[in-house]
DNA sequence: CAGCATCCACTAGGATACTG
DNA sequence: CAGTATCCTAGTGGATGCTG
Protein backbone atom coordinates (compact mmCIF):
# COMPACT_ATOMS: atom_id res chain seq x y z
CA UNK A 1 0.00 0.00 0.00
CA UNK A 2 2.93 2.25 0.99
CA UNK A 3 5.06 0.74 -1.78
CA UNK A 4 3.38 2.75 -4.97
CA UNK A 5 3.71 4.77 -7.46
CA UNK A 6 3.18 8.23 -7.41
CA UNK A 7 4.68 8.10 -3.85
CA UNK A 8 2.87 10.56 -1.28
CA UNK A 9 6.49 11.82 -0.30
CA UNK A 10 6.97 13.74 -3.17
CA UNK A 11 3.45 15.23 -1.41
CA UNK A 12 5.07 16.09 1.39
CA UNK A 13 8.58 17.28 -0.17
CA UNK A 14 6.14 19.48 -2.26
CA UNK A 15 4.84 20.92 0.79
CA UNK A 16 7.62 21.53 2.98
CA UNK A 17 9.96 21.56 -0.49
CA UNK A 18 10.48 25.53 -0.68
CA UNK A 19 13.81 26.82 0.15
CA UNK A 20 12.93 28.43 3.51
CA UNK A 21 9.72 26.94 4.24
CA UNK A 22 11.12 24.65 6.84
CA UNK A 23 12.30 27.69 8.65
CA UNK A 24 9.11 29.51 8.22
CA UNK A 25 7.66 26.45 9.94
CA UNK A 26 9.70 26.51 12.87
CA UNK A 27 9.41 29.90 13.89
CA UNK A 28 5.42 29.72 13.83
CA UNK A 29 5.41 27.08 15.92
CA UNK A 30 7.90 28.86 18.70
CA UNK A 31 4.73 31.90 18.04
CA UNK A 32 2.31 33.46 15.70
CA UNK A 33 4.54 36.09 13.32
CA UNK A 34 4.00 38.83 11.74
CA UNK A 35 5.24 39.43 8.09
CA UNK A 36 7.82 41.91 9.64
CA UNK A 37 9.40 39.49 11.85
CA UNK A 38 9.57 36.79 9.52
CA UNK A 39 11.63 38.85 7.69
CA UNK A 40 13.81 39.27 10.46
CA UNK A 41 13.99 36.17 11.62
CA UNK A 42 15.24 34.36 8.43
CA UNK A 43 17.30 37.72 6.91
CA UNK A 44 18.54 35.80 3.65
CA UNK A 45 14.80 35.40 2.54
CA UNK A 46 13.68 38.10 -0.10
CA UNK A 47 10.22 39.45 0.64
CA UNK A 48 9.07 37.88 -2.95
CA UNK A 49 9.83 34.25 -1.44
CA UNK A 50 8.65 34.50 1.98
CA UNK A 51 5.23 36.33 0.39
CA UNK A 52 5.31 33.27 -2.28
CA UNK A 53 6.00 30.65 0.14
CA UNK A 54 3.39 32.14 3.05
CA UNK A 55 0.78 31.89 0.26
CA UNK A 56 1.61 27.81 -0.34
CA UNK A 57 1.37 26.68 2.97
CA UNK A 58 -1.99 29.05 3.46
CA UNK A 59 -3.32 27.15 0.45
CA UNK A 60 -2.21 23.86 2.03
CA UNK A 61 -4.17 24.65 4.74
CA UNK A 62 -0.82 24.84 7.32
CA UNK A 63 -0.68 27.93 7.52
CA UNK A 64 -3.65 30.46 9.00
CA UNK A 65 -3.21 34.12 7.60
CA UNK A 66 -5.04 36.98 9.99
CA UNK A 67 -5.52 40.46 8.83
CA UNK A 68 -6.34 43.29 11.22
CA UNK A 69 -7.73 46.19 9.04
CA UNK A 70 -6.15 48.99 10.94
CA UNK A 71 -3.09 51.60 9.50
CA UNK A 72 -0.56 50.22 9.36
CA UNK A 73 -2.23 46.89 8.33
CA UNK A 74 -1.30 43.92 10.69
CA UNK A 75 -0.89 41.00 9.43
CA UNK A 76 -0.92 37.34 11.35
CA UNK A 77 0.47 33.96 10.10
CA UNK A 78 -0.01 31.05 12.86
CA UNK A 79 0.40 27.39 12.68
CA UNK A 80 -3.14 25.57 11.94
CA UNK A 81 -4.52 23.07 13.74
CA UNK A 82 -3.82 20.90 10.87
CA UNK A 83 -0.65 22.31 10.10
CA UNK A 84 0.71 20.48 13.50
CA UNK A 85 0.20 17.54 12.38
CA UNK A 86 3.56 18.31 10.37
CA UNK A 87 5.69 18.91 13.49
CA UNK A 88 6.15 15.28 14.13
CA UNK A 89 7.10 14.48 10.46
CA UNK A 90 9.59 17.65 10.72
CA UNK A 91 11.04 16.02 13.98
CA UNK A 92 12.01 13.14 12.29
CA UNK A 93 13.20 14.03 9.07
CA UNK A 94 14.84 17.25 11.56
CA UNK A 95 16.92 13.75 13.24
CA UNK A 96 17.49 12.06 10.15
CA UNK A 97 19.10 15.59 8.42
CA UNK A 98 20.95 15.95 11.66
CA UNK A 99 22.43 12.46 11.62
CA UNK A 100 23.68 12.87 8.13
CA UNK A 101 25.19 16.06 8.36
CA UNK A 102 27.47 14.50 11.36
CA UNK A 103 28.43 11.73 8.86
CA UNK A 104 29.57 13.58 5.71
CA UNK A 105 31.53 15.64 8.37
CA UNK A 106 32.98 12.86 10.23
CA UNK A 107 33.70 11.02 6.35
CA UNK A 108 35.24 14.66 5.22
CA UNK A 109 37.74 14.59 8.16
CA UNK A 110 38.64 11.33 7.83
CA UNK B 1 17.97 22.47 19.82
CA UNK B 2 15.61 21.15 16.95
CA UNK B 3 14.28 24.93 15.51
CA UNK B 4 17.91 26.25 15.04
CA UNK B 5 18.37 28.07 11.62
CA UNK B 6 19.77 26.22 8.58
CA UNK B 7 17.54 23.28 9.83
CA UNK B 8 18.50 19.79 8.74
CA UNK B 9 15.18 19.23 7.29
CA UNK B 10 16.66 20.55 4.33
CA UNK B 11 19.39 18.34 4.01
CA UNK B 12 16.74 15.46 4.03
CA UNK B 13 14.52 16.94 1.55
CA UNK B 14 17.45 17.67 -0.48
CA UNK B 15 18.91 14.06 -0.32
CA UNK B 16 15.43 12.68 -1.09
CA UNK B 17 13.66 15.95 -3.10
CA UNK B 18 14.97 14.41 -7.12
CA UNK B 19 12.01 13.92 -8.82
CA UNK B 20 12.01 10.04 -8.91
CA UNK B 21 13.97 9.41 -6.09
CA UNK B 22 11.55 8.40 -3.90
CA UNK B 23 10.18 5.76 -6.65
CA UNK B 24 13.78 4.64 -6.94
CA UNK B 25 14.28 3.94 -2.78
CA UNK B 26 10.61 2.60 -2.59
CA UNK B 27 11.81 -0.29 -5.67
CA UNK B 28 14.91 -0.64 -4.12
CA UNK B 29 13.96 -1.51 -0.49
CA UNK B 30 11.55 -4.38 -2.54
CA UNK B 31 14.88 -5.96 -3.47
CA UNK B 32 18.16 -5.26 -5.13
CA UNK B 33 17.47 -3.94 -8.62
CA UNK B 34 19.67 -3.70 -12.08
CA UNK B 35 19.92 -0.33 -14.24
CA UNK B 36 17.11 -2.31 -16.65
CA UNK B 37 14.90 -3.10 -13.94
CA UNK B 38 14.31 0.70 -12.88
CA UNK B 39 14.30 2.02 -16.28
CA UNK B 40 10.96 -0.46 -16.66
CA UNK B 41 9.56 -0.12 -13.29
CA UNK B 42 9.40 3.55 -13.39
CA UNK B 43 8.56 3.94 -16.84
CA UNK B 44 8.70 7.36 -16.89
CA UNK B 45 11.99 8.17 -16.04
CA UNK B 46 14.30 9.11 -18.50
CA UNK B 47 18.10 7.28 -18.46
CA UNK B 48 19.88 10.33 -17.39
CA UNK B 49 17.48 11.15 -14.58
CA UNK B 50 17.96 7.62 -13.33
CA UNK B 51 21.49 7.78 -13.95
CA UNK B 52 22.01 11.05 -11.92
CA UNK B 53 19.86 10.41 -9.20
CA UNK B 54 21.31 7.30 -8.81
CA UNK B 55 24.97 8.38 -8.42
CA UNK B 56 23.31 11.28 -5.98
CA UNK B 57 21.96 8.22 -3.70
CA UNK B 58 25.65 6.39 -3.75
CA UNK B 59 27.37 9.87 -3.21
CA UNK B 60 25.07 9.94 0.39
CA UNK B 61 25.96 6.64 0.96
CA UNK B 62 21.89 5.61 0.70
CA UNK B 63 22.44 3.16 -2.03
CA UNK B 64 25.61 0.52 -3.53
CA UNK B 65 26.28 -0.14 -6.58
CA UNK B 66 27.57 -3.41 -7.59
CA UNK B 67 29.55 -3.82 -10.62
CA UNK B 68 29.93 -7.40 -12.38
CA UNK B 69 32.66 -7.16 -14.98
CA UNK B 70 30.77 -9.52 -17.65
CA UNK B 71 29.50 -9.24 -20.73
CA UNK B 72 27.41 -7.92 -21.15
CA UNK B 73 28.03 -5.49 -18.35
CA UNK B 74 25.80 -6.37 -15.16
CA UNK B 75 25.27 -3.65 -12.65
CA UNK B 76 22.88 -3.96 -9.04
CA UNK B 77 21.80 -1.39 -6.96
CA UNK B 78 20.98 -1.83 -3.93
CA UNK B 79 20.01 -0.21 -0.23
CA UNK B 80 23.15 0.69 1.81
CA UNK B 81 23.08 -0.48 6.23
CA UNK B 82 22.83 3.04 6.04
CA UNK B 83 20.11 3.80 3.41
CA UNK B 84 17.81 1.39 5.79
CA UNK B 85 17.73 4.14 8.51
CA UNK B 86 16.12 6.20 5.62
CA UNK B 87 13.01 3.92 5.75
CA UNK B 88 11.12 4.67 8.70
CA UNK B 89 11.79 8.40 7.76
CA UNK B 90 10.34 7.85 4.34
CA UNK B 91 7.37 6.00 5.56
CA UNK B 92 6.07 8.99 8.30
CA UNK B 93 6.54 11.00 5.39
CA UNK B 94 4.46 8.91 3.48
CA UNK B 95 1.77 8.83 5.62
CA UNK B 96 1.84 12.22 5.99
CA UNK B 97 1.78 12.84 2.07
CA UNK B 98 -1.07 10.05 1.89
CA UNK B 99 -3.39 11.96 4.19
CA UNK B 100 -3.01 15.46 2.66
CA UNK B 101 -3.78 14.13 -0.58
CA UNK B 102 -6.74 12.68 0.43
CA UNK B 103 -7.66 16.03 2.83
CA UNK B 104 -7.28 17.95 -0.68
CA UNK B 105 -9.90 15.42 -2.69
CA UNK B 106 -12.33 15.66 -0.72
CA UNK B 107 -11.80 19.59 0.07
CA UNK B 108 -12.01 19.72 -3.71
CA UNK B 109 -14.84 17.42 -3.70
CA UNK B 110 -16.93 19.93 -1.29
C1' DC C 1 23.45 -3.68 -20.82
C1' DA C 2 24.44 0.47 -18.67
C1' DG C 3 25.46 4.25 -19.34
C1' DC C 4 27.46 9.53 -21.06
C1' DA C 5 27.11 13.92 -24.00
C1' DT C 6 24.56 17.49 -25.85
C1' DC C 7 21.02 20.65 -26.39
C1' DC C 8 16.62 22.64 -24.84
C1' DA C 9 12.46 24.10 -21.91
C1' DC C 10 10.76 25.25 -17.60
C1' DT C 11 10.84 26.66 -12.95
C1' DA C 12 12.68 28.30 -8.50
C1' DG C 13 14.62 31.83 -6.62
C1' DG C 14 17.07 36.54 -6.27
C1' DA C 15 17.36 41.85 -7.13
C1' DT C 16 15.13 45.86 -7.61
C1' DA C 17 11.44 49.06 -7.80
C1' DC C 18 6.86 50.35 -6.69
C1' DT C 19 1.93 50.57 -3.89
C1' DG C 20 -2.53 50.52 -0.75
C1' DC D 1 3.41 47.55 7.22
C1' DA D 2 2.70 44.13 4.00
C1' DG D 3 2.97 43.24 0.22
C1' DT D 4 2.97 43.18 -5.73
C1' DA D 5 5.40 43.65 -10.36
C1' DT D 6 9.18 43.03 -13.33
C1' DC D 7 13.34 41.32 -14.87
C1' DC D 8 17.08 38.09 -14.57
C1' DT D 9 19.95 33.87 -13.53
C1' DA D 10 21.01 29.15 -12.24
C1' DG D 11 19.61 24.75 -11.77
C1' DT D 12 16.33 20.67 -12.78
C1' DG D 13 14.67 17.74 -15.80
C1' DG D 14 13.43 16.04 -20.71
C1' DA D 15 14.76 14.43 -25.64
C1' DT D 16 17.88 12.58 -28.57
C1' DG D 17 21.94 10.38 -30.14
C1' DC D 18 26.19 7.84 -29.21
C1' DT D 19 29.51 4.20 -26.72
C1' DG D 20 32.43 0.46 -24.08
Amino acid sequence: MIHQRECPVETLIHVLGGKWKPMILWQLIESNKRFNDLEKLIPDVSQKMLSQHLRDLEREGIVDRTIYPTIPPKVEYSLSEYGKTLIPVAEVMCAWGENHNKRKYKESAS
